[in-house]
RNA sequence: GGCCUCGUGGCGGAGUGGUUACGCAGAUGACUGCAAAUCCUAGCACCCCGGUUCGAUUCCGGGCGAGGCCUCCA
C-alpha cells in the first residue's frame, strides 16, 4: 500500500501531490550557507529538514534517481570583511580562501554529526561566475536588466517592472512596496524594487571581469555578483531551467527566492523555475528569531562539543530529533527542555532496537514512510515508531514458564525499526547492535558474558555486589552501585522469571 | 502601514460538530532491603467575545495575543 507524496507549496499556499518532471531524475535545490562563520543551530534546520526529504525522495524514486544540490556561497561582503579582519597581511584572494575553506570544512563536520547525507552536488558561487554573467547578459538582451551608476560604482540592475507577475511567491505587489515608503529611493534605480545583479568592485574587494553588451555597446565592469544571481546560475547548471523542488528558510521567500525566480524565468523565458517551493520555519529563543545579528544563537559546534547550552554536551542525533519533533513549517522554541525530551526519547528508541535489530536486513517501517509522505509529517511518523515499540514490548515472556519467547515477527519488527532509525538519520549502522545512548542488554547474572562497553572490572564489581547482597551487606552493595553510577553505569535489578533469582542489568545513565 | 503564519494541559504534539490521541515530565499504587527499571491508576488544556446549531475546541465573524518578511539573515 503506497501513498502519494504530498508537499506544501509556498507558491500556491496549498499541499499538492508531488509529480516529478522526470521520475528517473528528481531534482531539488536548497540554499546553502554563506561561509564566513560557524553555522548556528538555526542554520541546521533546513539542512536537516531537506535531508529528510532527500532521503524520502531516494526511498520513493530510487537512490540514483534524485539530484540534490545545495550550494555554498563564497562570494559575499561579509566574507570580505572577515577576511580583512582575520588575515590582514595576506593578499585578498588568499585571505578569502582561508576564511571560506575553514568555514566550509567546519560546516561539513557539523552537518555530518547531525546525520545529514552529502548532497549530490555542492557547487560554490566562485565556480559559476561565468554562468552568472551569461544569465545577466540574457536579461539585458531580453529587456529585463540595465546598467546604471550607483553610489559605489556601476551596477547591472534587474528591472522588476519588466516582469508581469513579479512578487507572486511572496504575495507582494509592486504598488504596495512603493506605497510603504522606506528609506530614500536610490535615484539610479528605475523602480525602488530593482535589485543588483552585478556591482563594480573597489580595489579591496574581490572582483571578476564582467563583460556585458547593452544597446550594442561593450561594457566591462570589474565587479562581483549580487546575492541572488548565484542560485539562478548554479541551479541551472546542475538541474536545468526548470526543476522540481526549491527549498530554504522562510526568510528567503522575499527577496531572495522572489528574485531568483525573476532572474531565471526572465532569462530563460520560462513560466516556472521550480514547481514546488518549500520553506522551513525558524528557531526562536525566548520568543525571538535566532539570528546572528541579534546574537541570541548557539553554534552547532558548541552544542556538540561544549557545555555552553544546558550545562551539557548534546549528541548529533539528539539535536536532529529535537529539530524534527516539530513540523518543519512551524516555529521551534529552542530550549534545554526540548533537548532533554529528545535525548530521553532517542534513548528509549535506540535502547530498544539495540537488543536485536539489524538494519541491514530490515526495511523502514511503511507507516513511517507514509507519514513522512504527508508533507514530512514527522509527528505522525513518531507515533508509528512508538506503536511499533509497544508491539515489540508486548508479551515478551510466556507467563506460564517465564521463558522469553522468540517471536520471528518481532525479530522482523526490530530489524525494521533499526532500519527506520538508520533511514531517518538518527542512527548509523555502527550503532548496531549497541548504542552508547541505549540500554546495553547485558545480563550479568553470576558473571555471565558482558557487553563490550562494560569492562571486566565492572563485571567483577557487579558480581561482587550480588555476593554482598546475598550476605545482606547492603551498605557495601550500595557503595558499589554508586561507584558504577558515577562512571555512568546505572544498575537495574530484576527477577529471573523462572527461578526468582536477582538478575542485574545495566544501562548507560542518561 | 502592506503581506504572511500561528494560538490545544508544565513541555512536545495529534485530532474531532457531541465520550478531548499519544509521548515526556510530575503524582499515586505494585514490585524492591533501598534505589533504578517496569507495570497499574489518577490528575491536568482546546486565547476571548459573538453567530450558526439540539450541541463547537472543531464551522463563520470580530477581537486579543505571538511570530516572520518588507534591510544581510536558514
Amino acid at each position: 500500500m503506497t501513498t502519494t507524496l504530498k508537499l506544501y507549496n509556498t507558491l500556491t499556499r496549498e499541499k499538492v501531490d508531488f509529480k516529478p518532471i522526470d521520475p528517473s531524475n528528481v531534482r531539488m535545490y536548497v540554499c546553502g550557507p554563506t561561509v564566513y562563520d560557524f553555522a548556528h543551530i538555526g542554520n541546521a534546520r533546513p539542512v536537516i529538514v531537506f535531508d529528510v526529504l532527500f532521503r524520502l525522495l531516494r526511498h520513493v524514486y530510487g537512490e540514483n534517481h534524485v539530484t540534490y544540490v545545495r550550494n555554498i556561497t563564497d562570494v559575499d561582503d561579509k566574507i570580505n570583511a572577515r577576511a580583512l579582519r582575520d588575515f590582514p597581511d595576506l593578499p585578498l584572494n588568499e585571505a578569502i580562501r582561508n576564511v571560506t575553506e575553514k568555514t566550509a570544512n567546519q560546516f561539513h563536520q557539523d552537518v555530518k554529526a547531525l546525520g545529514c547525507l552529502e548532497p549530490t552536488f555542492e557547487p560554490r558561487a566562485t565556480e559559476h561566475i561565468d554562468g552568472m554573467v551569461r544569465i545577466i547578459q540574457q536579461l539585458i538582451d531580453r529587456g529585463h536588466a540595465y546598467v546604471a551608476t550607483g553610489n559605489e560604482g556601476r551596477e547591472v540592475l534587474f528591472a522588476v517592472g519588466s516582469m508581469k507577475d513579479y512578487g507572486k511567491l511572496s504575495g507582494r505587489k509592486l504598488e504596495d512596496q512603493q506605497a510603504g515608503a522606506r528609506i530614500a529611493v536610490e535615484a539610479h534605480k528605475r523602480n525602488p524594487g530593482d535589485f543588483v545583479l552585478w556591482k563594480e568592485s573597489a580595489a579591496d574587494q574581490p572582483g571578476w571581469p564582467g563583460a556585458f553588451r547593452e544597446n550594442g555597446a561593450e561594457i566591462v565592469i570589474h565587479g562581483r555578483p549580487g546575492w541572488h544571481i548565484e542560485c539562478s546560475a548554479m541551479s541551472q547548471f546542475h538541474l536545468g531551467e526548470t526543476f522540481d523542488i526549491h527549498g530554504g528558510g522562510l526568510d528567503l521567500i522575499f527577496p531572495h527566492h522572489e528574485n531568483e525566480i525573476a532572474q531565471s524565468r526572465c532569462a530563460h523565458g520560462t513560466d516556472v523555475m521550480a514547481n514546488v517551493w518549500m520553506h522551513n520555519g525558524f528557531l526562536q529563543v525566548e520568543g525571538r528569531k535566532m539570528s546572528k545579528s541579534d546574537g541570541n544563537f548557539f553554534t552547532i559546534d558548541e552544542l556538540l562539543n561544549t557545555t555552553n547550552f544546558g550545562e551539557q554536551k548534546w549528541d548529533g542525533p539528539v539535536l536532529r530529533l529535537a529539530m524534527l519533533m516539530t513540523h518543519y513549517r512551524q516555529p521551534i522554541d529552542f530550549s534545554k527542555n526540548r533537548l532533554i525530551e529528545a535525548k530521553i526519547t532517542l534513548g528509549n528508541w535506540l535502547g530498544l532496537k539495540s537488543s536485536r535489530g539489524n538494519p541491514e536486513i530490515g526495511e523502514p517501517i511503511i507507516e513511517v514512510i507514509n507519514a513522512l509522505k504527508d508533507d514530512l509529517d514527522f509527528s505522525s511518523a513518531k507515533v508509528q515508531i512508538e506503536r511499533t515499540i509497544v508491539e515489540i514490548k508486548r508479551g515478551n515472556y510466556d507467563h506460564e514458564t517465564g521463558v522469553r519467547i522468540a517471536d520471528p515477527k518481532k525479530t522482523k519488527l526490530r530489524d525494521d525499526l533499526a532500519a527506520t532509525f538508520v533511514f531517518l538519520g538518527l542512527a548509523t549502522d555502527d550503532d548496531f547492535p549497541r548504542s552508547s545512548l541505549g540500554q546495553m542488554a547485558a545480563n550479568l547474572t553470576g558473571g555471565a558474558s558482558v557487553s563490550a562497553k562494560l569492562t571486566a572490572r565492572h563485571a567483577d564489581l557487579v558480581t561482587e555486589r550480588l555476593a554482598l547482597l546475598a550476605a545482606k551487606d547492603f551498605t557495601n552493595a550500595d557503595r558499589i552501585r554508586n561507584e558504577l553510577l558515577e562512571q555512568g553505569i546505572q544498575l537495574k535489578d530484576g527477577k529471573d522469571p523462572v527461578t526468582g533469582a536477582r538478575v542485574t542489568t545495566w544501562e548507560v545513565k542518561r
